[in-house]
DNA sequence: AAATGAACTTAGTAATTCTCAT
DNA sequence: ATGAGAATTACTAAGTTCATTT
């Protein structure tokens, strides 16, 4: 079966307006419920886990690096050339002479206890070295070759030796960082489960305290000035905070406000504050305001003041030594107290979230490892040392009592490797799913309901990217849906519709409650079970009332070891990217219409996944903005033509001979070839940004994208891979960027 | 076999920082 | 130098999945 799985989504589509889909007569209980636990669960953790990368017949250059024995690798020190190449032209399409550039930064020196109780970083002592050791020539040639790369168009404010020295700090700091780089990719996996030998951090950073408010800002109840008690302004500034803000105006915002903020209250202030609408937080809310604007202007030496300080928060707090190297730390804050912006119609939002102590707080880290100290004063609720799971700190959240967690950052080993594998086993379903499709085209003739259910459900889940469904525990949470979870009320059928068979009309809220929408011509035997399964059913029953996804999920592993629903996401974003790569760009083309094809590629997938963004704010005008600039390009362009035309006219009436209007001639030339260059850049631009609109790409390139597709792309393309990720993704992707060769394919 | 718990990925928005034209 | 607008980063909610408990 050939699918081009964006192919249906390409009519109406909006960001849901709130409460347009409203949920009607919910009925969670289940007609009947035949759930048979087939026992794959064993099978499945045997022959995903451990030989994951290498078991496959494939054999990607990639995947034999990772049997590189790291050794060999360590023992090479640095050779500067082979250096210097790699910083200049990261990305050529030739090989790299990198694999072997490996600095063994940090031997698991014996002085096990090394790990020094403020993480210090484990490169400064080779800093000083490494600067010494770059010779200052080479350091100048490179940045000759950057600014041939990025043209400044210096106006040289500063000295020229200023610049150059930021410059040369900034080239430093690169090779640094790329020198210290983790090539864990290039190690042998842990046995199964087993996260990491060695954790150590300095804890969460907590929120601080509370500040009352100044004596000359008051809260007023009834019109009356009433002084709040430290509890209950601090919940009240929160509300203040947020008075702009629509949520303040929502019924249930409000009452789940009111109600939680009474609960802080002392008893006489309980006994006074009994309606909402009497309360003035005007000027708390002003004081806010101004304290805001205060800080939008405060000095540069302030505001830098500010950021060293927080800088330092990040040195202490921000990093751990996993396994002995240094790692971000994704969210080492502890979420600060406030009130719960649950999004779409959620019925808890406005709630209390409650300020965490550390005697909430469980730390994991290794045996041997120090163990961070709490706050002064407190203590830890638990202290484990659980090498099975991947976080550092975790807490229980007050709203939902769901489990919060401190964990590493993206371009760590942790999540990267977690990331690598979830592509492998996207290409693993790549090489099976012409089985599975046939399958599940075979299960819609069954004669049992449950099966024919599941074959529709995996149609759509396969056909339209919709994400698994689970049941949500009605009150909860927002009523959003997913393919499982789908109820009467979100599908039309339609026999005929603009000119098309068997169309499915979708309209439901999604994750995030963002609302999918869509019409989708379906095969007939997938429309007749849909009829089916709507028989006798109100629009709040469940269209798939056998099914759900553990029973789904149950059945994808036993078709592929490791399939889940989440993997057909994956698995066919990738694809639809590569395809779409292959399909639209030209060799031929320049950078600019190269990125241009890579970004409809990118938005074909985005699309596929219903990835929405609110139209930003500025976007009429700075659209308007883009089109007033072209359009003063193309005056100028004419204007640059009719010039050269006269001036060719002139050195044709003078003798072509005349060597002085000959160079005028081409310098004319010259003169519209770039106007032209510019202008079609612009417009490409505007092109992009206006598709762009409501589309947001950033979350399938994150997750859904299988980087080594871009890098090979980039490779071929010979298109920078600067031009496609910036600073962050490149370091989420470096397992992607330094394997990849130019032949990849998903 | 259903509910609950735990761990981890995916998601959009808000806040902050950067960049470029003026 | 400045300020608008773009780009990036921070934040944390909302999913999926698998394991455990009831």
């Amino acid at each position: 079966m050939t699918q081009t799985p964006y192919k249906c989504i390409v009519m109406g589509r909006e960001k849901c307006v709130e409460g347009e889909v409203k949920a009607k007569s919910r009925k969670l209980k289940k007609l009947d419920g035949g759930e048979s636990s087939g026992d794959f669960g064993d099978l499945i953790k045997h022959s995903t886990k451990p030989m994951k990368f290498t078991e496959e017949a494939n054999n990607e250059k990639s995947q034999k690096k990772v049997k590189t024995p790291k050794a060999e690798i360590q023992q090479v020190s640095i050779c500067s050339d082979a250096l210097k190449e790699e910083t200049m032209e990261a990305f050529s399409t030739k090989k790299k002479s990198l694999k072997r550039k490996r600095v063994k930064d940090e031997p698991r020196d014996g002085s096990s206890h090394s790990v020094s109780p403020r993480l210090k970083r484990k490169t400064d002592e080779s800093e000083e070295e490494t600067r010494e050791r770059h010779s200052k020539k080479r350091i100048e040639k490179s940045i000759k070759k950057e600014e041939e790369h990025h043209p400044l168009p210096k106006k040289a404010k500063r000295t020229k030796e200023e610049i150059e020295e930021a410059k040369l700090l900034k080239i430093q700091k690169k090779e640094e960082e790329e020198k210290s780089r983790w090539r864990w990719w290039e190690e042998e996996k842990y046995e199964d489960g087993v996260k990491w030998k060695s954790l150590e951090h300095n804890g969460p950073y907590f929120p601080p305290e509370y500040q009352p408010l100044p004596d000359d800002v008051h809260f007023y109840y009834d019109g009356k000035k009433m002084k709040l008690s430290a509890a209950a302004e601090e919940v009240a500034l929160f509300f203040a905070q947020m008075l702009d803000h629509e949520y303040t105006t929502k019924k249930v915002f409000r009452e789940n406000f009111f109600k939680d903020w009474r609960k802080e209250m002392s008893p006489e202030e309980r006994s006074v504050i009994q309606d909402l609408d009497k309360c003035d937080f005007s000027k708390i809310h002003a004081m806010h305001k101004a304290k805001v604007e205060a800080r939008k202007n405060l000095t540069k030496e302030e505001k830098q003041t500010l950021k060293e300080a927080n800088q330092k928060i990040v040195e202490e707090f921000g990093y751990c030594l996993l396994d002995h190297h240094k790692e971000r730390i994704g969210n080492f804050k502890i979420e600060p107290p406030g009130l719960f912006r649950g999004r779409g119609e959620h019925p808890k939002q406005g709630m209390l979230k409650k300020r965490i102590q550390p005697e909430e707080v469980i730390i994991n880290c290794s045996k041997d490892a120090r163990v961070p100290d709490p706050p002064p004063g407190h203590r830890w609720k638990e202290v484990r040392h659980d090498n099975t799971v991947t976080w550092l700190a975790s807490w229980t959240e007050n709203i939902q009592s769901s489990i919060k967690y401190i964990m590493l950052n993206a371009n760590s080993k942790l999540k990267g490797e977690k990331d690598w594998e979830k592509y492998e086993i996207a290409r693993k379903l790549k090489s099976c799913v012409d089985d599975i499709r046939n399958t599940y085209m075979r299960d819609l003739k069954s004669k049992e309901m449950v099966t024919r259910q599941r074959a529709v459900a995996l149609y759509f889940i396969d056909e339209l990217a919709l994400r698994a469904g689970n049941e949500k525990e009605e009150g909860e949470t927002a009523d959003t849906v997913g393919c499982c979870s789908l109820r009467v009320e979100h599908i039309t059928l339609h026999e005929q519709l603009d000119g098309n068979q068997c169309v499915v009309e979708f309209d439901f809220l999604g994750k995030d409650s963002i609302r999918y929408y869509n019409k989708v011509p379906v095969i007939s035997k997938v429309f007749k079970s849909l009829k089916r399964f709507m028989d006798n059913k109100e629009p709040g029953d469940e269209l798939f009332d056998r099914l759900n996804t553990s029973l789904l999920n149950k059945h994808l592993s036993s078709l592929m070891p490791g399939l889940t629903a989440k993997v057909f996401r994956t698995y066919n974003a990738s694809i639809t990217l590569q395809q779409q790569l292959k399909e639209l760009s030209n060799k031929s083309d320049n950078v600019a219409e190269k990125l241009l094809s890579y970004n409809r590629a990118n938005r074909a997938v985005a699309i596929l996944c219903n990835h929405q963004r609110a139209p930003p704010k500025t976007f009429e005008q700075s659209m308007a903005n883009l089109q007033a600039k072209i359009d003063a390009r193309k005056e100028q362009l004419a204007l640059a033509k009719s010039e050269l035309k006269q001036a060719k006219k002139e050195a044709k009436d003078k003798g072509s001979s005349d060597g002085k209007l000959q160079a005028v001639v081409e310098r004319k030339k010259a003169a519209v070839k770039r106007c032209e260059e510019q202008l079609l850049k612009m417009e490409v631009q505007a092109t992009d940004r206006e598709e762009n609109k409501q589309i947001a790409l950033g979350t399938s390139k994150l997750n859904y994208l299988d980087p080594r597709i871009s890098v090979a792309w980039c490779k071929n393309m010979d298109v920078p891979i600067e031009k496609i990720y910036n600073k962050t993704q490149r370091e989420k992707f470096a397992w992607a960027i330094d394997m990849t060769e130019a032949d990849f394919e998903f």
